[in-house]
DNA sequence: GCTGTTTCTGCATGATTGTGCCTATAAAAA
DNA sequence: TTTTTATAGGCACAATCATGCAGAAACAGC
């Protein structure tokens, strides 16, 4: 068995007679855990039967869950499984609602700039399949869900690493935010209210949210209703940088009424 | 395997008598457990009996458990049984080896840079809490074990994430790493050999591995024994670029000595 | 010896499986 | 976008298989 790992090229030298289908699934699991990944290509030739045959192989060893199929190859199970559990998310109804409106606003081919945040997550989870388009992010929950959507492309922003809020901020995130120019930035809200606008506790998340909205053409936040009305020490911005508001409430709901007036968009 | 290709026609030529049955049967058992494998057709021409009776054989042999049948001959019962744990990391405890050595090598206040893969995750959870370091990767597993750690800074890679390799790769990340200069680099390894040097199947994700190495004033390579002595397409550097590798194994195990002759450091 | 029974084996048949090749479609790459 | 590459599904062919059957061999009892 050795053998095949270091001497893949001999086998077709010596056209030793072809594996037994067993045999060879056998193979291409230990190739597979070993390397995290193969081609059908390569496995091709290693094993000198035709891509066809490793194309079926890998079918079947997918079907039984053994390894994950990929376009070219497959990649090692165990490897992929590197997942939060979403349990006990606060007010998580809420939240779902309002990603579900806020999902309606991204059509495909846009580039799309998002924040961190439990909202933001619960978006990211519950994006349509069929949706094609660039995910943008320095929050590393938000970019382990927009990893396992099967058509988004993920730009990670990258720097040094907060842990309490698990996004990338600095100097570095700020600049390369500034260079993008995203079609529209969903904003996870700590604090919303007419006189302050949109406030948050925490100077440098504050100055990589101020970069994302500057970067975007449109501007979309997203809050539950409790936080409406409240503020936090550290303004983002004022309202009128604000282009849709998106809450569970609503939109003709009262309390909503003066940002209606104040020119948001209501969802 | 090549003499049984060739035996049966002296046992044809000889017109050697037919076996009895048990004692065909205690022969095949013999070649299966020998070869971990045997091929109907073959069988037939080494005992010089009719493929119908080594079928019958290898039905009875299996009904009775001590090898498993399959299209084309049989497997040896051992066989099957090596590859059955697909749970959980693959090598776990090996890794597990691989990464309290590997975490000797590194003290605090170092700048640390660090790949991907399972190695390095497992690296990455029994850091000791009270070492003080900066770990810089763009690999989102082993971001999320840092991110867990009290006491290291964490800078994040940013750039497009593979959703194969969960890692962000690309010009960006590339342009970003040349900017550091760190004091040690641990590279988890897909395959190593003296005449091809450290290898992989991926060409973004080898660019990536090339910049680490530059940028490092150190560079570890943690590799399973499996990988050692095996290679992949494309490679990222040769032997000589490598200053410590560490396995598993004994550093004075005879299967590393040539990496040690080439000058590494085993660990 | 003879005879009937059982076991083993080889052969013929048709069914099943494994494989490679082909083409239209779908996905990635340029 | 266009071009390249990978894939699914159908087809063809060969290898392998299950089954039934018949002859050969082994065996038992007489």
């Amino acid at each position: 068995m050795r053998f095949h790992a270091l001497f893949p090229l001999y086998l077709n030298f010596f056209n030793e007679p072809s594996m037994l289908k067993k045999e060879r699934q056998s193979y291409i699991l230990q190739q597979v855990n070993l390397h995290n990944k193969v081609l059908s290509s390569s496995l091709s030739l290693e094993i000198n039967v035709s891509e066809d045959t490793i194309r079926r192989d890998l079918q079947e060893l997918s079907e039984e869950g053994k390894l994950i199929k990929v376009h070219g190859g497959a990649l090692s199970r165990s490897f992929s499984q590197v997942h939060i559990p979403n349990n006990g998310v606060y007010s998580q109804h809420q939240k779902k609602t309002i990603a579900q409106k806020a999902i309606a606003l991204i059509s495909n081919g846009m580039f799309v700039l998002t924040g961190g945040g439990t909202t933001i997550v619960e978006m990211a989870r519950m994006l349509p399949a069929e949706l094609k388009a660039t995910f943008v992010s320095g929050s590393i929950a938000a970019i382990l869900e927009y990893m396992d959507h099967p058509n988004i492309e993920v730009i990670l922003i990258g720097d040094r690493v907060s842990k309490g809020s698990k996004i990338t901020i600095g100097s570095e995130a700020i600049s390369r935010i500034r260079q993008l120019k995203a079609d529209i930035c969903f904003l996870g809200t700590n604090a919303i209210d007419l006189q302050n606008g949109v406030t948050d506790i925490d100077w440098e998340v504050v100055q990589l949210k101020k970069a994302m909205i500057e970067s975007s053409a449109k501007v979309v936040c997203l809050a539950i209703a409790e936080k409406i009305n409240t503020y936090q020490p550290i303004q983002i911005c004022s309202l009128d940088k604000i282009d849709i508001l998106v809450t569970e409430l609503d939109p003709g709901d009262p309390m909503l009424k003066p940002y209606a007036d104040a020119g948001i968009e209501l969802l």
